[in-house]
RNA sequence: GGCGGGUUGCCCGAGCGGCCAAUGGGAGCGGACUGUAAAUCCGUCGCGAAAGCUACAGAGGUUCGAAUCCUCUACCCGCCA
């Protein structure tokens, strides 16, 4: 997992570094974030919804912030909204479905795990997961209409964009309510664990200046602010998505070599911009980085950096190596039948790898086991249209059987969907 | 509470008794060109080898035949109170 931090970036250059970075979208007064940033250690905190199993590569741009400001000696409060989460934070298109309870709470463990290795528990700036179900659920609604709720002027809270645009479509009182509970989190936090900032994505900045509001509202503070900016991608698409789905940080659903395949397939115009964001690299490195993708685009040495160096902090250095490995393996100029049988297995083994006994089926039936197609007919199409590939070479006829003597080292096949979709086939007699 | 409008495939959105597995766009997938990039062009896009099966919010009904007509239920959106 990843690194333990260990407070090494002086933290007189913080500020400059996530500027820089450009990871600071909105704040609420830059001199004093400056000051307080940049000056002594502070106790931030940055909120995760559990609204699915695992958090994705979204969600890194926080993760990863927060682990910033805790390398800079400040001290991470990492929320996982176990109370937030059941209620859903209002977004544009329309509202959302309640999940049951009991799932919301198996989310919330999950992503509790899974934020952990990001941030260290030693030290002066140890960090502390939090839920704040713990504050929130106990409360009475009396007491939360009273003691929140009187705070909130509806006037002000019809006013943000979210809510706006949700009257026409509308929106229930519960999605509606949603910024009380953040608020309230905020001044929780604050009174609890002394919390003078609140970070989060962009899309957040109404929820948290209504957190800022509150606190002072309360007679607290004063407390601080800023968001990361939404992470775009050159050509629209939304960031995260890759093949068909989600990149999630949890390997069972998104493999390490998947994850790195991500990374590793960014977009030039990109890249530089996920190295400012992502990487932990000393901005020299990063510069030279972006230099050698103006230069030599096609060596494709800041995806490969990239990828590197964020498998191996969400997965470890291991799981990186082998998906490195892997990578070369399958996409190398070389030819598979060159491989070794570790190294085949190996790279395959990342890939995904379907063992098959007794007798090989037809190359369609292989291309669904494996994965590669949903259905026996996407299998067929892909054929058909010329996507599928056995050992590199293409395959014609979606019926043929391959015969034994093409197996590598006796036992394997390579199967490719397209031109960078690996499966691998163990064949057990 | 009353009246009216809506609910179609991953998303948007046509269809308004047979020719509808359902026009079109987007996303996705494949090919060509490349650099595991982008842009572009081409193809493809419910399940099934096929016969066929399952689908147009849900449940019933009318009909030889329904996504299309009727009834009820759920949800959404308007207008009036």
């Amino acid at each position: 997992m990843a690194g333990e931090p260990c407070g090494t970036i002086s933290s007189v250059t913080l500020v400059d570094d996530l500027q820089w970075r450009g990871l600071i979208q909105d704040s609420t007064d830059p001199t004093e974030l400056h000051k307080e940033l940049d000056g002594g250690a502070l106790t931030f905190y940055v909120g995760f919804d559990p609204t699915g199993a695992s958090l994705h590569v979204g969600h890194l741009m926080q993760v990863l912030t927060a682990r910033r400001l805790q390398l800079a000696g400040h001290r991470p409060l990492l929320l996982v909204g176990g109370a937030t989460g059941q209620i859903g934070d209002p977004r544009e298109s329309s509202e959302r479905a309640l999940n049951p309870p009991d799932v919301v709470q198996g989310w919330v463990e999950r992503i509790r795990s899974q934020l952990s290795p990001f941030v260290t528990y030693h030290g002066d700036n140890a960090a502390t997961l939090v839920n704040n179900l713990d504050w929130t659920g106990a409360t009475t609604v009396i007491e939360f209409l009273r003691d929140v709720g009187k705070h909130f002027p509806v006037n002000k809270m019809l006013a943000r964009d979210v809510v706006r645009n949700r009257l026409e479509s509308g929106i229930s009182f519960t999605e509606f309510s949603y910024q009380l509970l953040q608020a309230n989190d905020f001044y929780e936090l604050h009174r609890r664990h002394a919390c003078r900032l609140q970070f989060g994505g962009s899309d957040q900045w109404g929820n948290i200046t209504a957190g800022v509001d509150f606190v002072r509202r309360r007679g607290a503070g004063p407390v601080h602010a800023f968001t990361t900016p939404l992470v775009l991608k050159a050509d629209g698409t939304k960031f995260g998505k890759s093949e068909g789905g989600a990149t999630w940080l949890d390997p069972a659903m998104t493999s390490p070599y998947a994850f790195y395949q991500f990374w590793v397939n960014a977009d030039d115009r990109d890249v530089t911009r996920y190295l400012r964001y992502f990487s932990f690299k000393p901005r020299e490195e990063i510069e030279e980085l972006e230099k050698a993708t103006a230069e030599r685009p096609q060596a494709r040495l800041a995806q490969r950096a990239l990828a590197e160096e964020i498998t191996a902090l969400v997965h470890g250095p291991e799981e990186a190596t082998q998906a490195v490995a892997a990578s070369q393996a399958l996409f190398g100029r070389g030819s598979l039948a060159d491989l070794s049988a570790d190294t085949l297995r190996a790279a395959l083994g990342e890939a995904g790898l379907v063992e098959v006994c007794g007798e090989l089926p037809p190359v369609a039936t292989l291309l669904q086991q494996t994965g590669l197609a949903k259905s026996g007919g996407e299998a067929r199409r892909t054929v058909a249209e010329g996507g599928a590939y056995v050992n590199n070479e293409r395959v014609t006829d979606a019926d043929a059987v391959v015969p034994e003597s093409a197996l590598l080292h006796g036992s394997f096949l390579v199967l490719r969907r397209g031109k960078r979709n690996f499966a691998g086939v163990e064949f057990v007699r």
